[in-house]
DNA sequence: TAAACTGGTTTGCAGTACAAACTAGTTTAC
DNA sequence: GTAAACTAGTTTGTACTGCAAACCAGTTTA
């Protein structure tokens, strides 16, 4: 029973931040996502953003493409194959360890 | 929708960190557990399950008691009514969570 | 042409997890 | 009897992290 619980400790923990993890769920649900609209709907600040974006990206769990909307820049997310297959994986060993502790 | 998702990031982090999270589950399921049971079910260092062990005593989430066992120490740890009230709270939390993005 | 705004990034700081080193005492070996 | 090894932990040092404040390059407004 207990192997199951210990795998707790192997919890992907880039994902795990909870502000990367609303991040990545709302990913998740788009095609891609703009920095403002990401900063409306998570309500984290800018330079707190800036670095969880980078800090996803630097896995490769999303791209972040960087263009101009008119004159004002527009920095454009979406999650990668491997950002996807790690949001699934750790969705699984959470509901696994719901499922074990009720 | 997203109201629930921001709400991650009001998780209890004395919880979700995978260590404590599996500390506070095994406490979950028994009624008492001394350090080297902890320590043999947990596979952390003594250092590391000591430094948790104290982080959930100062939070009120654990007892922790102090005795000897014959003539060496004896550590007795048990989860208190706020610690398994924190702990419903984070699982109920992360079961919201799955629900939500299924 | 200065002030204020936009869409971000970088920096500084406070807090954290972790293992290595340490402690206080006990048992074993000689 | 005392040195070496063991027990059951705690403390310390280090490297990393999340966060907001400060900053930056460019644009619009006064």
């Amino acid at each position: 029973m207990n192997d199951d619980l210990r795998s707790l400790t192997e919890l992907d923990r880039l994902i795990h931040e909870p502000a990367r993890l609303l991040i990545v769920t709302i990913l998740s649900t788009v095609e891609s996502a703009d920095f403002l609209f990401l900063q409306r709907e998570t309500e984290l600040t800018k330079g707190n953003l800036s670095a969880h974006l980078s800090k996803l990206e630097g896995a490769g769990y999303i791209d972040i493409e960087k263009t101009f909307k008119g004159k004002l820049p527009l920095t454009v997310c979406k999650l990668t194959e491997a950002g996807q297959q790690a949001f699934e994986d750790y969705r699984h060993q959470m509901q696994n360890f719901i499922a074990r502790t009720e």
